[in-house]
DNA sequence: CCGTATCCCTATCGATACTG
DNA sequence: CAGTATCGATAGGGATACGG
């Protein structure tokens, strides 16, 4: 028999699936390690996060947005001033992102002797 | 003037990323996650692994073997036998990972209702 | 059992152009 | 400046088959 606990945790359980592949990208980590507790602007986003196209950007602070991670604050001005900050699940997040740059730093080392090893 | 120090720096910079850009994706999040403290095989990966192909997953072994996150161990039997372990890297990496699982959990209800409001 | 290769379709992504 | 839409190119990813 299926009871309702059952229900309820296999609910909960793809909408944890649905949100680490939502999240766990590289575009996504990017977006949030650059924001840090700073508020930015679009451009400066485009302008900070190596790399990424106009239209990933965009596509990814939707994304950040839908599920509450960063806030949206438009400034009513022209030109128009969008600017985006991390909300706490945000912040969250972004100790996670933190530990993995740490993980980077502190292996990398050992990474890129595994790549020559690899090579053979 | 371009220091030896700079460009060791912008070396390391971009091997970070690519190694970020590799990682930094559900289903290597997942592999890692599902290993843990294990050794398991192939099929037992595939299995344990929900949703994940045949493709993916030798994929991202081959990827995470080639950054030397988790070790490839062939047992030269029949029928083959192929074992995977986090190597101390991988379990470094599975901490990142072990955080944003908590993360999850802790914001999985914060998440839903954004998800809820940003339908309107 | 495990791995690779192939086919084939789809989603992703960058570039560009256009609107408010 | 910020956002959306469109269009090709290309990479992602599933299904299948076959080899070791």
């Amino acid at each position: 028999m299926v009871t309702k606990q059952d229900a309820d945790l296999s609910r909960a359980d793809s909408l944890a699936r649905e949100i680490f592949s939502d999240v766990a990208n590289k575009w996504a980590f990017l977006i949030i390690e650059t924001l840090g507790d700073r508020t930015l602007r679009f451009s400066e986003l485009r302008d900070a996060v190596e790399g990424i196209s106009h239209k990933m950007l965009t596509q990814n602070l939707r994304m950040l947005e839908r599920n509450g991670l960063v806030e949206r604050e438009v400034h009513p001005t022209v030109p128009p001033r969008v600017e985006y900050t991390l909300t706490e699940p945000g912040q969250g997040l972004r100790a996670t992102v933190d530990s993995m740059c740490g993980w980077t730093q502190r292996y990398l080392a050992d990474i890129e002797a595994a790549r020559g090893r690899f090579a053979r």
